[in-house]
DNA sequence: GTGAAAGCGCTAACAT
DNA sequence: ATGTTAGCGCTTTCAC
């Protein structure tokens, strides 16, 4: 066994609860007793038990976060910035990756409720029902991803996506494909919502997938997208981007010139890889240190701005070879004819010409 | 409070004892007891708390991981691996991300060692004195570092260098440049104590850093190992080599036509982001999974078989430009003479030519 | 300002 | 096969 608190008040001639003041209300103790008490227990190298004192407590100082997939950047970044800030607010924090996965991400949660003061769940897979079911009475914090009455942190896709594709329609396509997610991704869907609000006339969507949302993917779709004659792919996110980037080199297809690619996340890293790459930025490390802010609000009972919003931004590199800006001549006549493929949905739905 | 064992005890019309032994050893039980109290609970929604368990049992069923940064890949891999083997076990992991930083790890292990019963630390930047402080009667499975007594998972990096010096060698390379990477890194002393052996003669190899083992050392160091003139880069990390060839192909420089450029760990991606990187690989997510069964064994007292090596492989692609395969001469005669710039060492520590 | 005592929820002897 | 009992190490009334 460890050093307890009872060989401490022994050593310095105190009682237990004198010991156990020293270190969550010195203020109760008189200069004199905590000092003595607090080298005491630096000389025998005490450290409370955080089991015991949890269990009167009834809490732990610790939080956890689950997300799908760590290896994809854009979790990376943001568990970094949830340990970060944890560490900062003095709590441990428990890691699930539930391997895109919605059975491991309700067994994680689970393992993860009773031991911890919240969870953060970062792009959960889990249906509404799971989710509530799953976690409890345990504090919520979710992060892209909306539930009624659960705190959360979201990203503006919509915004991001209309961004991407104006800028796609500035070069001058006409023919875009979208690249799906995961099928139980709230971010893909709203992605896709910000796809049809910006579709305008003249221009095509047609979609792909749902993939899972790697390198391999990409290279996979990328032939999908050149096969339907599309001149831009956008990706649910850098990863698959990649690969698509990845898969015209490899056909010699020349970027941005012939085909122009945009994904999301940003890896922060990502266009640095492949400047080829125009990707939706987003501050992945912010949303992570946010949710933990979210979080230890909850603690506090503090039940006001429950949700945050954070911006996207497009970033725009240029790759090191050809790029010499807008090529294309924008297209705002008529639509396209109605392409043989997947899903397609032209402007059709977004209204007529402004 | 949650659902007590007492309150599915009474419910149940058992002790508590019954209700435990429910859970924790079943076939004390009569079916026929055991099957109602585990209806019983269920109905309840009952879960037993860790904390109260893990007082009486000094045990956690929580292990931790502490990095130096998450956000590099080759660590992200290795997490990856250490939560799914965990996982396996039944064992909820701790993440710390120590930025670096040796007192952020101290501190890390500490807030841990009191709330899990192992730690992994991966590519620790302790000295050994601290570390043996830090964790103190924890126990603890190194990784990417050797200290005496203590279980560890390490990485043939002397054999990786080796193949990397070998392919640059046929390559016709007489002129290498080594980024270093962390100042306290063990790895990177393994580096290049391989690197050492490997030189050949009529090679000179010229050495940058230390540096902080990320991109943007890449892109600083490519311009300093241009202006010594040198035609190879053996970087310490993938990320630093990322950074390398994005600062030679601004410079217009031809990879690996005019420099080649090897890293080290490998992302797995590393070399799908950009073919025109040659690396060493190395399985990190095993290293994980080997990491989590040493420590599991520990707890069983077997203590035999406390070290593990992995082995490492040169992974070529080749770039999707002009690469042709061997361009220059092996040089086999005289070592170049001294060049001005940071430490150089060529043939002369490695004996005679063979 | 400090001590005594009562548990927090659970497990593990020790009974029976 | 099940119940009784005694804590695990700590915090927290409640006295003094």
């Amino acid at each position: 066994m460890a050093v307890t608190i009872r060989a401490v008040a022994r050593s310095a001639e105190v009682s237990t609860s004198t010991v156990s003041r020293a270190f969550t209300s010195p203020e109760l103790l008189s200069p004199a007793t905590r000092q003595r008490v607090l080298e005491v227990a630096k000389r025998l190298g005490y450290a409370p038990n955080h089991a015991a004192r949890s269990l009167v407590t009834g809490r732990t100082g610790n939080i956890g976060v689950i997300v799908p997939d760590l290896t994809n950047p854009f979790f990376t970044g943001f568990v970094k910035g949830v340990q970060a800030q944890a560490h900062k607010a003095e709590f441990s924090v428990f890691l699930g990756d539930s391997e895109e996965n919605p059975r491991v991400e309700i067994d994680l949660a689970r393992a993860m409720a009773r031991q911890v003061d919240g969870v953060i769940l970062c792009s959960s897979r889990m249906t509404s029902a799971e989710l509530k079911e799953a976690v409890g009475k345990t504090n919520v914090v979710l992060v892209n991803r909306r539930v009624s009455g659960v705190p959360a942190v979201v990203m503006d896709w919509v915004g991001g996506m209309r961004q991407a594709i104006d800028h796609l329609a500035a070069l001058g396509h006409r023919r875009v494909a979208y690249l799906n997610g995961p099928r139980n991704s709230w971010s893909n869907q709203e992605r896709r919502r910000g796809l049809r609000r910006s579709v305008r006339y003249g221009m095509a969507v047609v979609e792909f997938g749902p993939f899972v949302p790697q390198f391999e993917a990409g290279v996979q779709a990328a032939d999908l997208a050149l096969a339907e004659r599309l001149t831009a792919i956008a990706a649910y996110n850098d990863l698959m981007a990649l690969g698509v980037l990845s898969r015209l080199a490899h056909r010699r297809v020349a970027v941005p010139d012939e085909v122009s690619v945009v994904g999301f996340d940003d890896i922060a890293m990502a266009s640095m890889y492949n400047p080829s790459l125009t990707t939706v930025a987003v501050p992945q490390g912010q949303a992570g240190r946010e949710a933990v802010d979210l979080l230890v609000n909850l603690f506090g009972d503090q039940t006001e701005d429950v949700t945050r919003e954070l911006g996207t931004q497009l970033i725009v590199r240029g790759s090191t070879g050809t790029l010499t800006g807008q090529r294309r001549h924008i297209a705002t006549t008529t639509p396209d004819p109605p392409t043989a493929g997947p899903t397609q949905h032209s402007d059709s739905d977004s209204g007529p010409p402004g």
